[in-house]
RNA sequence: GGUUGGGUUCCCGAGCGGUCAAAGGGGGCAGACUGUAAAUCUGCUGCUUCGGCUUCGAAGGUUCGAAUCCUUCCCCAACCA
């Protein structure tokens, strides 16, 4: 049994304990632990990549890991670190979230083998249950004032919004769990991020009181990147673990633009390299940060974890023409591959042999909200086409101007790049 | 309920009868520089068939002409009861 929480202290995971005692115990005996993840989209994104490094360091220690989906907490929604009230997800959703989180999170653990990880959903247990059970088996264990005292719900009672009794009661579903793999799977800690500490607690009081067992809780910092930018998203969107929600190639330019003062953390928390070399990639790093290889190892391994070799394959080729610059030599073959992530647009060929001005192209495929944008970006010299600067408003695009058999492409600015198709 | 001050383009905020699509700042976009960074500098920042068109809380009115004046209404802030 290796150290896992070693591991974890040096790679700063740890931010609490709820015993000073937990690192010893896991040092000295095999234990079960969980983490939950609630189907809240149909993918789950990079947010949540801590806690499943973190399973995966403890699985890696030899130790036994449940994954455990919120079929059923899905279904109430979590107030955790939230102002506000969520929607309630309908049944469907709910059941085809859990479906697809099931099917990513089977990627990351090693689910065979003589310590094999085990994914359960809540819902197993708690959609059988009935109301009546559920105020009389669990409800009664619960104390008004200690409910309200918790942070999750005390930062929402001064709010205009308040809170619903759904998402008041939500603490219960995630205490309940971590009794119920108390009794059935002698699971005897629970991990998660730190806006979890509520719900863990509430778990552990409740597996003390029916069962009379100590149980265990352990928190995750909360991600931040170093300007205050909310870790995980990219101009507002969050960035996915389906590569069909966030391409591998936009996922790979996530980590890329990973900035200087991360590049140390994020190795540690998102990598397996280990100790020693991550502290030689950051020297380096820190020697000559232009070259950027620190972004580029993370950028590689993450890519890699998540999306496999394939995945990291096309995210670099792509990478390379987008950043490259000639896009002269390519075939309608590669252009499509490599800008396959990239918003495309199909145009039928007549329309090209008419000629389209080019200020109606960029407009109408939404690189410009307006005409008037798209005059102020050409005349700005932000327009181009087959990465040529295209200075002329009264432009007329024609045949001459395909890059391959049917394609062109548009950029504006830098990085905002538009595939147009002439059939 | 009363008094006063307000509601301006994505945000803050000037404008107080024409020269106003509306100062300035922020944000955003683009360009230069650079490391696909930060900082900095520069330009742009309602729409347009480039003729114009729509915008200054809402609706009416005065005027050749209104964001600017009048009336009513709706909201917000402060103070008073």
């Amino acid at each position: 049994m290796s150290d896992v929480h070693k591991t974890l202290e040096e790679r700063d995971f740890v931010e609490a304990m709820t015993d000073t005692g937990l690192p010893k115990y896991l040092q000295e005996n095999k234990v079960t632990l969980y983490a939950g993840f609630d189907p809240t989209a149909s993918s789950l994104h990079v947010g949540n990549l801590l806690p499943i490094m973190a399973l995966s360091h403890f699985q890696k220690a030899g130790h036994r890991v449940i994954m455990l989906v919120g079929g059923a907490t899905g279904m109430v929604g979590d107030p955790s670190g939230r102002s506000s009230e969520r929607n309630l997800q309908t049944t469907e959703g709910v059941h085809e979230n859990v479906a697809a989180v099931r099917k990513q999170l089977e990627r990351f653990l090693d689910f065979e083998g003589d310590n094999p990880a085990v994914l359960r959903d809540n819902n197993e247990w708690i959609g059988k249950m009935t109301f009546i059970d559920w105020l009389r088996d669990v409800g009664k264990f619960f104390n008004v004032n200690q409910m309200l005292a918790k942070e999750s719900v005390k930062s929402r009672l001064g709010t205009d919004t308040g809170i619903s009794y759904t998402e008041f009661s939500y603490m219960t579903m995630q205490a309940y769990d971590f009794r119920h793999l108390c009794e059935e799977e002698n699971c005897v800690l629970q991990v998660g991020g730190s806006d979890q500490w509520g719900n863990i607690t509430a778990g552990i009081e409740l597996t003390r009181k029916v069962l009379s067992k100590q149980v265990f809780g352990m928190t995750f910092p909360l991600i931040t990147t170093n300007s205050g930018e909310k870790f995980g998203k990219s101009a507002g969107n969050a960035i996915w673990l389906d590569p069909k929600q966030t391409s591998p190639y936009k996922f790979y330019q996530y980590w890329i633009n990973t900035e200087d003062a991360d590049v140390a953390r994020f190795l540690k928390y998102f990598t397996f390299l280990p100790m020693e070399e991550v502290n030689e990639i950051v020297k380096d790093h820190e020697e000559a940060p232009h070259r950027r290889e620190g972004q580029r190892r993370l950028a590689q391994e993450m890519t890699r974890i998540v999306h496999g070799d394939r995945g990291l394959k096309s995210a670099e080729q792509a990478t390379k023409v987008l950043f490259g610059g000639d896009i002269a030599e390519l075939s309608d073959a590669e252009l499509t591959e490599i800008f396959a992530d990239v918003p495309s647009t199909e145009l039928r060929i007549a329309d090209l042999e008419a000629g389209i001005n080019i200020l109606d192209i960029f407009a109408d495929t939404k690189l410009s909200p307006s005409k008037s944008e798209a005059r102020r970006l050409v005349k700005n010299g932000g327009a181009n086409i087959n990465n040529q600067k295209q200075q002329d408003p009264d432009l007329v695009v024609t045949k001459d101007l395909l890059a391959s058999e049917s394609c062109i492409i548009l950029r504006s600015g830098k990085k905002n790049y538009h595939l147009l198709k002439f059939k």
